[in-house]
DNA sequence: AATGAATGAGACTTCATTCAT
DNA sequence: TATGAATGAAGTCTCATTCAT
């Protein structure tokens, strides 16, 4: 009886785009376990089962690899955010949707987006990529608050709630968010659903207290 | 008999102490400026105005040195937080105080514990300093908010607002609060003290309401 | 019987020798613009627009490839100057004329064979082709000093001018052409008519004397 | 009997002045043996007995570290004739002087100054510091003739010779002497001196004739 | 015939860290 | 005490060159 010797299909001379995908999985493996500086070159090119220079030929630079990888993790994450948020929904359930993918998605990939996002943030090279990155997330936040104001604005003085504020907040949402994203990811036990109650909770009932055109404000100037 | 020959005034022979806070300074400031990885040892020695030897006599590695410095901006902010913050003063009170203090130490020292901070988080060789470091600061605002919780707990049930939702809470505010000191670096016309009003805004309002028992849930399962 | 489907034209099959031309093109303007080591096969390849194994294929190694540039090149200039230097003509008007043409091609190809020859002049692996390239030039050139002496020899001793003296002067008069050359491109505002008559003038008036058996000599020993 | 076990000096931590000559001695070997790019770091350290960050600590990247020595030894040369050629000595006898002494050096030197500055010359890097070598040479070398002028200049209208004509020959006649040291560095057999004199040949009874006022002219034009 | 895909080898450069004075 | 001198170890990046389609 003859065996089949070897009909393994050596896995060589993939197309371009398939590559780079390979390598992309490589570069968000290797920076989340190591960091973007311990993270070597070498190894994410074994990793991804091919040699240097082919890194270097597709994707370039070790930075502009890493500046890839976290938009290919950003984009996912944000689709994934968008995929459930309904354009027509009340807006805290939207608020919820959004918050409840967003920790949903950081808890699944606890060492994809969270970790690049953190080494991001470190170093002021990429600062360009995380302004931008940042910029989309708070346009949707804040256009989700701005919806919610039109919604109880029967009632309220809309001049309360400028354009800047909403910006304002969406920031203090979004750092929020982030603070727990951490929190998240160094508590591997942590539940994410839960973790999106929670901020839920403390985004919610101030915005709602907010929106309400209740207000605090310190008493002694 | 030998005569002390020379005892000619060594020039700069500085008390320990002293040099040790000079080295730290430079460190902060370069650690700041270049980051964790980019700051050379040669550069936080010279500008020290001391050999490097030096530098590894006193205050050992780098790692050593790096964590040296957060851990005294570390400490001065909490103490400048703590200095403001009354023991005996109503909680809204007490935050607002606090959220003043901590905006108004992040803008000063711009190129201190925030960015060192922001540095450390991106290591995971630090992650032991941190943590001690975050619980020194969950510390003070889960203590504050548990205060608060105590004002109101006659009528709540103080099982509602266990420790790991102070823990929680006080990440998100923490966070939040990065975050709005990063808008605040980005826009040099804004008012610290208003973007510390807002943040207490959404920070008070949803606390309030959570500490009154009032929380969110989610309608469908 | 199978019928040949399709003899659609293949676009740009190009004949062997047209190509190998546009590719040597390249290679001279690469090889130029940037140095032999700095010259990456790639930048050529894609300035003969044709895919980089073609040019191995065709041409063979980088070495290779610029010597075959070198050599094209050269003999271009051999002819340009041997077209104007009439067998006839007295030894002055060679002269001139030689020179005249010799600094016309050099202005005129400025990304040509002076840039290659320098180059090639910088590495010992185109010692050979060198060699043989400046045999012929030198080969031309005391030709030309040959005959003048000839013409003269009437009354000259004609041991006094060796082979070895032609070859020598040879030397000396294509370097100083050379220097006079890069004079003229560093002051664009130069006549090279003119450059090419002041070379006249210090090779014909030294070189008549030395041929009219006229020599200086060292005062001591 | 004891021997002596080793007194043998450990050659280190030598004083950086002393350093900086071994490396130079390394590097001018070095280039000259293989080239500027085949040259590696590691050789010259290696032959410097040195480690190879101190090459760098002290004379900086492989570039800086090539100029460095092509500066070295270029003073050298034009130290070694300024030594010889007088002040108040008659024109030729000073061109001689010079022209043996640079002779001399080439020859003495054959893996040296030449070798380097034709590498120099190959590559558009080294213009800069080749032009400002180039440029105190042609200084030299002018302001010789401008004196011959200047002796003669009894019975010659002095503004035949004007000082663009002056700089032009220098460019010449240091090309001219350029090209014989390439010829003699090729040439191991052959003798300084002999060219030297060659060289001087072709030089004074050229720029003698032309001194004198008498220049060749084209037929026609 | 023609090319996209792939690689092995090697270069420069930079630091943290430690002797030996 | 204080430091100039020294190094081992890595890392990024670039190319000439060749398969396999």
């Amino acid at each position: 009886m003859l065996a089949r010797v070897s009909t393994a299909p050596t896995f060589k001379r993939l197309p371009r785009a398939v590559r780079e995908q390979q390598m992309l999985d490589a570069a968000v493996k290797v920076f989340s376990r190591r960091g973007f500086h311990a993270a070597s070159m070498d190894e994410i090119a074994e990793d991804a089962g091919i040699s240097k220079p082919m890194v270097y030929a597709y994707l370039g630079t070790k930075e502009e690899l890493f500046i890839a990888a976290l938009h290919r993790e950003g984009t996912r994450m944000m689709e994934a955010i968008a995929a459930v948020v309904g354009d027509n929904l009340p807006p805290d359930e939207q608020l919820w949707r959004g918050l409840r993918a967003f920790f949903g998605f950081v808890g699944a990939h606890r060492d994809g987006w969270a970790v690049l996002y953190r080494q991001a943030r470190a170093e002021q090279r990429f600062a360009g990529e995380l302004a931008e990155m940042r910029s989309r997330i708070i346009e949707v936040v804040a256009g989700m608050l701005g919806r919610a104001v039109e919604a109880r604005s029967a009632h309220v003085d809309r001049r309360e709630v400028r354009e800047i504020d909403l910006e304002v907040m969406a920031y203090a949402l979004v750092g929020a968010s982030e603070s727990l994203a951490d929190w998240l990811a160094d508590h591997p036990q942590a539940d994410p659903e839960k973790t999106a109650t929670r901020m839920m909770n403390v985004a919610w009932l101030g915005a709602a207290q907010l929106l309400a055109g209740d207000t605090w404000h310190p008493t002694d100037p």
